[in-house]
DNA sequence: GGTTTTTTGTGATTTTTTTCACATTTAATG
DNA sequence: CATTAAATGTGAAAAAAATCACAAAAAACC
């Protein structure tokens, strides 16, 4: 099995090249996509080896191919269903976050306890949370997203998991635990900022020590 | 200098010591705090001991002590100010976003580009791309947010950066570089989900291959 | 107050990840 | 078509991170 961030390199390898298809590019080198990735080239030609993407010596790579190689080891050789659960600020935003469609990834069903927010005519319905699993398995979806409050998220997890979902990207501030086979990757906001004054204040003092 | 997953789980740690605190607890055990950030007992104790915090053996560790220890360690023993540029769907989500404010942060001020996102009125105010640099000095604030499209996300880091902005987190879907000494974390949420389908669909293949 | 049990704290070890070093291939050049 | 220059691909080495193993401390119990 290979490690959580040399699949994020990937997508972010994935990403660069997208652009450098729009600006017409046609062949592209390790180098590129390590800067582009914030990474070392070497870096970049490990992680394709390791999922076997060869390129051309001294001619680097496709474009078109490595957006194709790299489509189908990330799974996005089709579009992905995904629903939601939480209609609150966030849950809003990404639900109308333009990003994701163009990504390949449709955000099918958004879900709510509270009646206000239901609305099954706009482009995403969102409907009552009684309905998630007969939704969940009529479009076949394996992937959520978790928006609600800290004290919901994990109950909401396992209405999840019975119906069918597999995988699970948590921004409630608890860290959601699925059953063994189900993937859950929790994303904290506040840690996120957390972590930059960590790294902030951890160079200020770098920076008087060094004078 | 110590690496940024080992701060991410400080910052878990934090999470649950503040849950736990409302529950009325006053000791926590590693075995706890593992369970709630979902690691081991023991990467809890070394991560500790790397910030030489100690606790009490056999008694554990006093929340309210390791609390404190933690908001230093992670500068939360202030209020630290952030401002955000890009007043879009997520930007407008984080502003309003209820769960910074409980943490002693702050985003002073929102930017957008566009006159109808201004809005000096509401509880953060909207204002001008323009006083994006006034309003940092005046402030002395030293963190940002970005949620801008991928286009403007490094313009609008180089904006930041001379207003002395030293750490952002970074929302559009490119990595955004700084210079030297200023720290930057990108969060793509399309790389975030792609790296769950990845995983899913690895786990569908070993299950397929134990049968 | 001595014994047992439980939990911490941390060197040593193992595992994982990254970087290095360089042979190999291939495009470009004359 | 031979030579040169530039890029890949990957074992080997180094660095970083996680886990193990166990001594030390302290609470609980008789």
């Amino acid at each position: 099995m290979t490690n959580r961030s040399c699949v994020i390199r990937l997508s972010r390898y994935k990403n660069a090249l997208l652009r450098l298809r729009t600006l017409n590019f046609v062949r592209v080198f390790s180098e590129n996509l390590a800067d582009a990735a914030g990474v070392t080239a070497t870096q970049v030609r490990k992680d394709f080896s390791i999922f076997g993407i060869t390129g051309n010596r001294r001619g680097g790579y496709k474009v078109d191919e490595l957006i194709e190689q790299l489509n189908k080891i990330l799974g996005k050789d089709k579009i992905q269903k995904f629903i939601l659960v939480g209609m609150g600020n966030l849950g809003k935003a990404l639900v109308q976050y333009a990003g994701f469609e163009r990504s390949g990834i449709k955000i099918v069903a958004g879900f709510d306890i509270d009646a206000n927010k239901w609305d099954k005519e706009g482009p995403v319905p969102i409907c009552p949370l009684e309905e998630l699993s007969e939704v969940i398995r009529r479009h076949e979806i394996e992937f959520g997203i978790i928006t609600v409050p800290d004290f919901a998220a994990q109950q909401v997890l396992e209405l999840m998991i019975p119906a069918g979902i597999r995988g699970v990207l948590n921004f409630a501030p608890i860290c959601v635990k699925g059953p063994e086979g189900c993937v859950v990757n929790n994303i904290n906001l506040v840690t996120e900022l957390e972590n930059i004054i960590y790294f902030v204040n951890a160079s200020e003092k770098t920076q008087e020590s060094q004078q």
